[in-house]
DNA sequence: ACGGCCGGTGAGAACGTTCTCTCACTCCGC
DNA sequence: GCGGAGTGAGAGAACGTTCTCACCGGCCGT
C-alpha cells in the first residue's frame, strides 16, 4: 500500500473528508464520529476512527474556529516577558489557561503605547476570547474598549484603571508603600529617600508642594505613583523630612540609568539614611548603587526593595523588600478571564492581592538621628 | 443615525460583505479594496475604506487563515517560561517575531514529555508555521518528526539531537563546562566537584567507571550530560582527583533540593575546594550552601557557575561563570526558523552560539592544596 | 394496519476571507 | 467604424469544519 505515512514534507493534511471517504460514510458522519456531536452508531464510530488513526488525522483548528466562533486562545500583553515579574505572572496565566484547554498569545509592548495598541488590534484580529493586559497607559484605553465592545473580555493586571469597567488584579501599592517606608520611620530614620520608577521628564512634574507645605503626586492610577502616594503619605503621617531632593526618577527596564540615580540620591550633601526603592529594577540599582560608593548597609543606609526575587536572599545582607506574588497575580488574572469568556457579566471587580513586607538584614535602627518627635 | 459606534458588547464584528453593501459595491471589490489585492479604481477603493472606517471593520484572521493557509502564528515549547533562561529567549524570539509580522503562541512542558507532545499537537492543529521547541527529549522525536512531515519547520533551542533532522541553536556545553572546570584546575584545585542538574535517579547510572578506571557518562546531548562530559574530561586530562562521591545530581527547577545537594557536596568528609555548577538554578543552590555552612568564598570553596544573571555581580564576592545569551539564542532560533517557513531547504544546521567564561572573584588559587602533579 | 416518533444518516449550507473566472466597458489602432 | 487589447467589477467557488434540515427505516401505540 504506497498511501500511509510517508515522509514527503509538506503533504496535504487529511481532512474530514478524507477520512470520510476512507472510512465509506459521509463527511457528516466522519464529523459527528470524530468531533463527539450528535449521534453516530458504535461500529460506525469506530470504523471512523480507525480510518482516522490509519490516515493521521487530526483536526484543523482554523476551520473550527472559523465555524464555531472560538479559538481557544487568550492574549496577554505585557510590557516585557523577561522581567521576571511578566515572566512569571504569565508562568501563572499559562497554568491557568492549559487546564481550561487554551494557549496564549504572547505580546510585548515595551511600555509603548503605539505598540500596546498595535498588539490588541492583532490579537482582536486573531479573534483571542480573551486578553489580560498590563497596560501602558491608564487614561488611553480606547483599544481596550474596542475589545469590549466585541465582546473580548479584558482584564487588567498590575494596573487599575476607571477609565475602564474592566476587572483588574492588582496589589494596594500605596498601603505597600506606606508600610515599607513606615518600617523606616519605625526605625528612627528622618530622611528617607525614594527611588521611583517613572520617567524623569515626568517625574518632578508630577510631585508638587502644596499650599500647606506638604508633597503631593498627581496622576492615575499607575503602581509607581501610588508607591509614590504611599511614601509621601507616611513620610506626611510621621512628619519626617518632606523634600524634592530626597526623590530621584528612573524609567522602566534601564537598569543603568537606576544606578546612576540612586547614586546621585545617595552623595548628595545631606543625604537620605534610608531608601526606599519601588521596582525591581530600581532596587537592583540601588543596591549596586550603595556597594559602588562603599557604603555599609545597613550602618550607612538602610534599603528597602520592592518585589522579592530570589537574588534578594543572596546578597549580603539579604535584602528587606516588599514582596508580591506575580504568579498568583497571572492566576488570578487569568482565572478571572476564564469566568468572563464563559458569560459572567457580574460588575468590573478590583482584586487586591496582598502584598507581604519581609523584613531582613537591610535595614536597622537609625543610631545617630532625631529622636523620635516629643509630643 | 442610530447605528455606528454604539457600545452593546458582543456585537457581531462587520464583516467584508457590510462594508460592501455599506459602500455600495460589491464583496469582491470590497475584499481588493481592503485586502490591498487585485485592481480597484481609485475613488471605489477610497470609498470602501470610508465605509470600513465608519463601520469600524477590521479583517477577521482566523478566516483569512483558513482560506490562504498561513496562520501568521509561530509555537514556543519550553520547559518553564518563568525560568529567565527561557524568559528571555522567549523575548528573543518575540522579538524576531513581530519584525516577520508574527505572534508568538507558549507553552510550558515543565519538561514532561508527554505534555510536550500535547502542547507540540494543539499548535499543529492551531495550524501555526513553525516551532521553536527546547525538547525534553532527545530520542523520543515522534511528535517533531510529525511535524516535519506536515511540513512545519521545527527549530531546536539549547539542545540538539541526531535523532532528528532540523535545525538546532545550541552552545558548545561540553567546551563550556570544560573551560570553567580547567579554569579551576589551573588554579591549583584537585578536587574539583560538580553539581549538575539530572535526575538523581538517572545520574549514578549515566556516570560509569571504565575499564580504564575512568569515569565517563552516557547518554543524548542533553546540555547537562554534554556538561558533565566536559568536566570529566577536563579533570581527566588533568589528572585531577575523579571520583563519584565529588558528583551530585539534582533535578531540574528545583532549587531548594538543588541547595541540599550542594550542602551534601560541600560537608563530606574530604570535601572538594572547588564546585562548578551546571546552570543556574544549581549554581544559585550551591552558593546558598556555602553560605549557610559559613563557607569562605573563595578561601574556603571557589565556585563557578553557569549562566550569567544579573544577581552573580550583586553578591559577594562576584560569581565566576560561564555567560551564555539566551537572548541571542532565542533571536537565532526564531531567524532561522522564519528562513525556513519561507522556504529555504538547505540541510539542517546546528547553529553554536559562543559562551565566555566570566571570570570574577569567586574563584581563587588553591592555597594549601597539592601541587602540582610532578611529572 | 397505519400514523407518528425516534435513532441514525446524508446532503448541503454556513462561517469570512481570498481568488479565479467571466464579462462589460473603454480606448486605441487600423 | 470595427476588432482587439486592457481595465476593472461582479458572481461564485474554495478552504475544513460544524450544524441544520430532510429523509429513511423501524418501532410503538392505538
Amino acid at each position: 500500500m504506497p498511501a500511509g505515512t510517508g515522509a514527503a514534507p509538506g503533504r496535504r493534511r487529511p481532512t474530514v473528508a478524507d477520512v470520510a471517504r476512507e472510512a465509506g460514510v459521509s463527511v457528516a458522519t466522519a464529523g459527528r464520529a470524530l468531533g463527539n456531536y450528535g449521534r453516530v452508531r458504535d461500529d460506525l464510530r469506530e470504523q471512523v476512527q480507525a480510518a482516522a488513526q490509519r490516515l493521521g488525522y487530526s483536526p484543523n483548528a482554523v476551520a473550527r474556529s472559523m465555524r464555531s466562533g472560538g479559538t481557544r486562545s487568550i492574549g496577554f500583553v505585557g510590557a516585557d516577558i523577561s522581567n521576571p515579574y511578566f515572566a512569571t505572572a504569565m508562568r501563572g496565566i499559562c497554568d491557568v489557561a492549559r487546564e481550561q484547554g487554551y494557549e496564549p498569545i504572547l505580546a510585548n509592548s515595551d511600555d509603548r503605547l503605539e505598540v500596546e495598541r498595535a498588539a490588541v488590534s492583532v490579537l482582536l484580529d486573531k479573534q483571542v476570547e480573551g486578553i489580560v493586559v498590563a497596560p501602558t497607559s491608564v487614561t488611553d484605553v480606547a483599544h481596550l474598549e474596542r475589545a469590549k465592545e466585541l465582546g473580548v473580555p479584558i482584564v487588567l493586571l498590575d494596573r487599575h484603571t476607571g477609565a475602564l469597567e474592566a476587572d483588574s488584579v492588582v496589589i494596594d501599592n500605596e498601603a505597600a508603600a506606606y508600610q515599607a517606608v513606615a518600617h523606616l520611620l519605625g526605625l528612627g530614620h528622618r530622611r528617607v529617600g525614594l527611588l521611583a520608577c517613572v520617567d524623569p521628564a515626568e517625574g518632578p512634574e508630577l510631585v508638587t508642594r502644596t499650599g500647606t507645605g506638604r508633597l503631593s503626586v498627581r496622576g492615575a492610577a499607575r503602581p509607581s505613583i501610588d508607591r509614590i502616594r504611599g511614601y509621601l503619605a507616611a513620610v506626611d503621617d510621621h512628619r519626617a523630612t518632606s523634600s524634592a531632593e530626597l526623590i530621584q526618577y528612573t524609567p522602566l527596564s534601564d537598569a543603568a540609568q537606576a544606578q546612576r540615580r540612586a547614586e546621585a540620591l545617595l552623595t548628595q550633601p545631606q543625604p537620605p539614611t534610608a531608601v526606599f526603592a519601588t521596582d525591581n529594577v530600581t532596587t537592583q540599582g540601588l543596591f549596586m548603587a550603595a556597594r559602588r560608593r562603599g557604603l555599609a548597609i545597613p550602618e550607612d543606609v538602610s534599603l528597602v526593595g520592592f518585589d522579592d526575587l530570589d537574588w534578594t536572599t543572596l546578597v549580603d545582607p539579604p535584602l528587606t523588600v516588599v514582596a508580591q506574588s506575580p504568579l498568583d497575580m497571572g492566576r488570578a488574572a487569568a482565572a478571572r478571564l476564564f469566568e468572563r469568556i464563559k458569560g459572567d457579566d457580574r460588575p468590573a471587580e478590583r482584586i487586591v492581592l496582598p502584598t507581604e513586607l519581609v523584613v531582613r538584614s537591610s535595614t536597622a535602627e537609625h543610631s545617630h538621628g532625631v529622636r523620635a518627635h516629643s509630643g
